[in-house]
RNA sequence: GCCCUCGUGGUGAAAUUGGUAGACACAAAGGACUUAAAAUCCUUGCCCUUUUGGGAGUGCCAGUUCGAGUCUGGCCGAGGGCACCA
């Protein structure tokens, strides 16, 4: 018998749909449509396992749809810009650009091995003029919205990368890239206004059923909205201070007023810039700790004030003014009024300076007698000691009846406060889109005018200078327009800006004078089906969301909110990790297994320490190289395994075993393949065969069910299944009728998964063409009469009968009787 | 600390959503073929019983139901997210 030979036959393959213009897709309006996108991948070079994966799901459900008569719309691009090719460049002395374009090609050609059914055509890259010229005229759009604006403010510096980092990019107060301790600095910024779609943001997360919730409360929390209330309190002392703005959540508690306390950027810290003492401890408060847990358990500093606050429902009370660690200027209006009975933050601070603890409030079971001791009180109950506002029921009745007795006094009003703050987007680097901005001679920024878009990132540049080589580069800043001098921005746009919109650009490719053309985004919009990792929860799919609001923004022929209906987020790829007995990292290739033991492979005696399954990543070497594994057992077995084992939204562990064990059912499934043909080949007359009739229509129905569901590992289950049942039913019925028929449409069932092997099947059989449908099942076939029927007394098991489905209730208990 | 998700064999996991728990695969043990190995194929997988059978069993404890892996409440454990957000 002969070998599958993958490698000619999937080449044939990927040559004919590369010939055929198979996967390469129209605007149809007379066929329904559907947009399946996986997050486009950055060309660091090299795929990994986890775009095998990501790109594998997606083209499992591209090829269904398609077979199930869809327009189906999967394109791929790539996310070109970015910090690595410029640090890449630098070290080898090449052009981002060419380190960049050389990666793409040696990707897309790993990606086509792979076979995947993507319309090449519609190929983007962000790096490239056509597509971020028209990146820049959204920029001068929003502009024109006022949804872009430039502040000069605090901002997260990365001292090792030199640039600015959005909060999200901060993590544990390290830059999420370099690892460097983030330092506070201040520049001017461009900043898109995210925060002025707070509110819509969250609500359009009630409406996305499709995606899963986990990501939804990420993104809920992320916006943090919180109801409140805006206090104005009253200064006295013996600076030019009248008055101090806070936000409260818990203006019921007033009556527990004990402290002000205000952030060390707070405006009024003007007033102590020659203070010494407050310097000193400015710089305490920034040594606190590095991360960010260390922050939040750590010390509550304060440094006093001679400013006294004045309780706006109890103007006798006076309370002390504090800078405190704990406030943070960002929110709210960087002060807080403190009721340390009721909130452990306050608690602590109070115990430390020996300020008073008020109870006012008591929970259901204790009696008016309660007081706070030991840790302050912040769940439900009653207030006390509160006057006017004894009795209410806290904190959901109690905090509107007090904001309501605020308002009427005019002490204060109702507030809305979310925690999501704009989106800073400037970046100190070269490779990334140009901002199209100049500034005059004053430093006035203009746009730059449309009809000189785009600005152009010049292609020499000199790398080796201290942060961005931009603005150095006297001839390409200095411009003159209409005999005036200007000097261009030199920042570029944060590679999240390119990622906000490329799936409209899908839409409309090749469009010269827009990013994308009504008719294909009304058309192709929204993307039926977005698939990616979970890490991109909240930066890319929040923006993205912003992004399609601020287009939509007065914009009233435009009426698209969410880019993606649905989400899925696959599972990561793991591999066990391997240590020498000097603690390095060893790669799968390094190792063996002798017995119960893993050896060095080059000496074979050297015991290794095999550690947990951990996600692939170069620098636990715990990596498996696609191209050498697609070379090795075939581009269908790889998605074959890949797909099996564990359901697409969870992790996946990488085994070798699993692999070959993948592989050698390719080889299995061809030589049943050899054997069908040839009693397909004998075949006589044409009758139903019932038994294989029903197995066929219930293993189509079964994996119908389970494409839709993305319970893909249960369709490599149905295949193993469907195999064990084929060879078996081969073997022992010799004359075969209407074994064809059947036996295509199990091929078609097969194809998502490992359409090389299917289509040369097929061919084989003289049956595969573009027309190809996917098959349909016989719901009525699926209630057979004949079922079995297990009697269970007291839920035990006591009998099993075969019965009939139809059976009349009465004749039912005769039998069991 | 707050929020979310999940607990099924040695392992990854199935279970048409309340109806025969463990499909399918990996690993293991035993066997067949072979001079031998590899490959391939078959069998086994908790407890009692020689077999036929029977029993227990989906983290733990209760509950609802003729019937619970699935629903409800409480507890225990694991993973993830957020974290001085006033």
């Amino acid at each position: 018998m002969e070998r599958y030979n993958f490698k000619s036959i999937e080449e044939k393959w990927q040559k004919y749909w590369e010939d055929k213009d198979t996967f390469v897709t129209k605007l149809d309006k007379s066929k329904k449509k559907f947009y399946c996108l996986e997050m486009f991948p950055y060309p660091s070079g090299k795929i990994h396992m986890g775009h095998v994966r990501n790109y594998t799901i997606g083209d499992v459900l591209s090829r269904y749809k398609k077979l199930k008569g869809f327009n189906v719309l999967h394109p791929m691009g790539w996310d070109a810009f970015g910090m690595p090719a410029e640090n890449a460049a630098r070290d080898n002395n090449l052009r981002p650009k060419d380190w960049t374009n050389s990666n793409i090609k040696n990707m897309k050609n790993q990606l086509k091995k792979l076979g995947l059914s993507i319309d090449w055509n519609r190929e983007i890259s962000t790096c490239s003029e056509d597509y971020y010229k028209h990146q820049q005229t959204f920029f001068l759009e929003l502009l024109e919205k006022k949804l872009v604006y430039r502040k000069e403010n605090y901002v997260n510096w990365d001292p090792v990368d030199e640039t600015v980092l959005a909060n999200e990019q901060v993590i544990d107060g390290k830059g999420w890239r370099s690892g460097a301790v983030v330092e506070r600095k201040k520049l001017s910024q461009w900043f898109f206004n995210i925060s002025k779609f707070s509110q819509d943001l969250l609500d359009g997360l009630e409406k996305l059923d499709a995606w899963p919730n986990k990501v939804k409360v990420m993104q809920k929390n992320w916006i943090g909205k919180s109801f409140g209330c805006e206090i104005d309190f009253k200064i006295e002392g013996d600076l030019p201070v009248n008055n101090i703005k806070c936000f409260t959540t818990r203006p019921d508690t007033l009556f527990g007023f004990s402290f002000l306390a205000v952030s060390v950027d707070h405006e009024i810290s003007k007033y102590f810039k020659n203070d010494i003492a407050f310097e000193k401890f400015k710089d305490d408060c920034s040594k606190t700790g590095t991360t960010e847990e260390a922050i939040a358990v750590g010390d509550k500093i304060g440094f006093r004030t001679n400013l006294m606050a004045i309780n706006p429902i109890k103007p006798d009370e006076k309370v002390p003014v504090y800078f405190a660690n704990f406030v943070l200027m960002d929110y709210g209006f960087g002060a807080v009024f403190g009721c340390p009975a009721h909130d452990q933050r306050d608690f602590d601070f109070a115990k430390k300076y020996n300020l008073n603890i008020k109870t006012v409030v008591r929970p259901f079971d204790k009696d008016k007698s309660f007081k706070v001791e030991n840790e302050a009180y912040s769940g439900p109950g009653v207030i006390i000691n509160s006057e006017f506002l004894d009795g209410l029921e806290a904190p959901n009745n109690s905090v509107i009846e007090t904001i309501k007795i605020l308002e009427k006094k005019k002490l204060g009003k109702k507030q809305i406060n979310y925690r999501l703050k704009d989106w800073g987007v400037s970046r100190q680097r070269y490779w990334g889109c140009p901002i199209p901005i100049m500034y005059d001679e004053k430093g006035t920024p203009y746009p730059i005018p449309k009809s000189m878009l785009p600005v152009k990132l010049p292609d020499n540049i000199n790398l080796n200078v201290n942060g961005n080589p931009l603005s150095v580069k006297k001839d390409w800043k200095e411009i003159t327009i209409e005999g005036k001098k200007y000097v261009r921005e030199t920042d570029t746009l944060d590679t999240f800006v390119c990622s906000s919109w490329y799936y409209l650009r899908f839409c409309s490719p090749n469009k010269k004078e827009y990013g994308f053309d009504k008719e294909d985004v009304d058309y192709w919009m929204p993307v039926d089906q977005y698939i990616g990792g979970v890490e991109h929860a909240i930066l890319h799919l929040l923006y993205s969301r912003f992004f399609m609001r601020a287009i939509n923004h007065e914009n009233s022929d435009f009426n698209i909110k969410e880019p993606f209906e649905s989400l899925f987020t696959q599972g990561m790829v793991c591999h066990e990790t391997y240590k020498d007995n000097k603690n390095n990292w060893l790669s799968p290739e390094e190792i063996e297994k002798v017995g119960d033991n893993v050896v060095k492979k080059s000496n074979k005696k050297e015991i290794i320490k095999v550690g947990p399954s951990e996600s692939m990543s170069k620098s636990k070497k715990n990596v498996v190289d696609p191209e050498f594994i697609m070379k090795n057992y075939g581009a269908d077995s790889v998605r074959l395994f890949i797909l099996s084992d564990s359901p697409p939204e969870k992790d996946v562990q990488w085994s070798e075993q699993g692999m070959v064990s993948s592989y050698k059912f390719i080889q299995k499934l061809w030589t049943l393949h050899k054997e069908i043909v040839i009693k397909i080949k004998n075949e006589k007359e044409e009758k139903i065969e019932h038994e294989l009739r029903k197995f066929t229509n219930e293993m189509i129905a079964k994996i119908t069910n389970n494409v839709e569901k993305f319970n893909y590992n249960v369709i490599v289950a149905n295949m193993y299944e469907t195999y064990n049942y084929l060879i078996n039913y081969i073997k022992t019925n010799s004359d075969i009728k209407n074994l064809e028929q059947d036996y295509k449409k199990i091929l078609i069932c097969f194809s998502p998964v490992i359409p090389h092997f299917t289509s040369e099947c097929l061919d084989d059989l003289n049956s595969y063409n573009s027309q190809l449908n996917w098959p349909s099942y016989d719901q009525t076939l699926l209630n057979e009469k004949e079922v079995n029927f297990v009697v269970q007394i007291n839920g035990k098991k006591r009998a099993l009968l075969s019965i009939k489905k139809d059976i009349e209730e009465k004749d039912l208990l005769l039998i069991i009787k």
